[in-house]
DNA sequence: CCTCCACCGGAACGTGAGGAGT
DNA sequence: ACTCCTCACGTTCCGGTGGAGG
């Protein structure tokens, strides 16, 4: 026990330092610069010139998928802006706000009036109380206010009432001006909108085209050479994670998130430099990864269909039928106490499952032995049994064993 | 050529939760 | 505090179907 206390010291001693700094390959991170977004960084920041004039700039709308810096450039040009507002006497504040968290009106609200030292209780105050707080908040002094909103798509889908107040507001204040830049990966959601909001948010519109192969390169060893140490890297390692990422329609952060693991996986295997085979494993991780959390978060309902296929796995069959699975899950439902929903409804939730790439389910017709879907997992086992059972209503199933299986039995032949 | 299996999948409807309006 | 609306989740009902076997 005496040497626990040496735990750390020779944890610390032993890590080689492959990172600088791990912060480059947070999220939250604006690089110095941005390398082949030259074009919408002037872009933007022509449209936004006008602020520090004491203007209010024509509301932004960027488009891209995701991955292809719309927030990085939002975020780096709003910095900027707020650097030179303060050498050239003006205040523009620039708030950034992901409508993934922020997606109600009321949030919105209170996450705007909060920045303005305004307090707002969570809940409580009816919406145009806070509308009316937040607007008295802002045109307290001369100001331009510019608000970015991160994946505004999350915000209209339920009401754009949101929007339409705040493309609004500068016919009612004073002092400030305020404008919008809304960023979105959905280039259709426009479609969603009113047409006032539509117009009025849609006054200049940014489109980010995908990064190919090269360009994802540049962005990788721009960052590596912030955040990593010098000659960590093998060769082959940022052209792998660009390729890699670039297949996957160009995105940027699937590829830095590559690369952040890849050097993960070598400084927990205590190697001083990272190699092109840590990429393949950090994929294989990535993806894994991936399933894993996807198939944590099903309902109880899919998870039982899920776990079906399972048993009828380990009782022989490579290939499951809607019906056998049915049966299954029947039992399986009785086992643990829940309610059974319909074969119809299963249908659905099979269906479901194979959309999310967990399993492969395609129609196949037996003849006079009917019509079914074949059933297979595309995803191994032994990954998923455990992440089944971890879930607390479904720890005992880990002792099913099926009765009745000459169903399958008869499949064989 | 016809039948008929064993399910597919569309349509309409019921229900409860939760947000918005008043 | 109340009703109204919407949405996700499920059910009921049912027409549809490709080909093995008669």
């Amino acid at each position: 026990m005496g040497d626990l206390k040496d735990l750390f010291r020779g944890l610390l001693k032993d890590t080689p330092h492959i990172f600088m700094d791990r912060n480059v390959f947070s999220s939250g991170y604006t690089p110095a610069s941005l390398p082949h977004r030259d074009a919408q960084i002037t872009t933007l920041a022509s449209i936004l010139v006008k602020a520090l004039r004491g203007d209010a700039p024509s509301n932004v709308l960027m488009y891209g998928k995701t991955g292809t810096g719309k927030t990085a450039v939002a975020r780096y040009v709003g910095e900027e802006l707020e650097k030179m507002g303060v050498e050239t006497n003006v205040t523009c504040s620039v708030l950034y706000i992901n409508c993934e968290l922020v997606d109600t009106q009321y949030r919105l609200l209170a996450q705007l009036a909060k920045a303005f030292d305004c307090e707002v209780p969570f809940t409580g105050w009816p919406t145009d109380h806070v509308y009316e707080e937040f607007k008295k908040a802002i045109d307290s002094k001369e100001q331009v206010v510019i608000i970015i909103l991160d994946e505004v798509d999350n915000l209209v889908i339920k009401s754009d009432d949101a929007l339409y107040n705040i493309t609004r507001i500068n016919g009612v204040l004073k002092n400030a001006k305020v404008s919008l830049i809304g960023i979105s990966n959905d280039l259709n959601f426009t479609d969603y909108l009113d047409p006032r909001v539509k117009s009025s948010l849609g006054e200049e519109e940014l489109i980010f085209p995908p990064y190919d192969a090269l360009q994802i390169q540049d962005i990788l060893y721009q960052r590596a050479k912030n955040g990593f140490n010098e000659g960590v890297l093998a060769d082959d390692v940022i052209p792998m994670c660009a390729a890699y990422a670039a297949q996957e329609h160009g995105d940027a952060r699937r590829a830095l998130d590559l690369l952040r693991v890849s050097a993960e996986l070598a400084e927990r295997a205590k190697l001083i430099q990272v190699a092109g085979m840590h990429v393949r494993m950090a994929q294989d991780k990535i993806e894994s990864d991936r399933i894993i959390e996807v198939i944590r978060t099903l309902p109880v309902q899919s998870k039982l269909v899920l776990y079906s296929v399972i048993v009828l796995l380990d009782n022989g069959s490579r290939v499951s039928r809607t019906g056998e699975v049915y049966s299954i899950y029947k039992q399986l439902c009785n086992n643990i106490d829940t309610d059974i929903l319909t074969q119809r409804r299963i249908t659905d939730l099979i269906s479901e499952l194979d959309m999310l790439g967990i399993i492969n389910a395609i129609v196949v017709n037996k003849g006079r032995y009917g019509r079914t879907k074949e059933i297979s997992l595309s995803v191994p086992v032994q990954s998923i049994r455990n992440v089944l059972t971890d879930e607390q209503r479904l720890t005992s199933l880990s002792e099913f064993k099926p009765v009745n299986m000459q169903v399958s039995l008869a499949a064989a032949y």
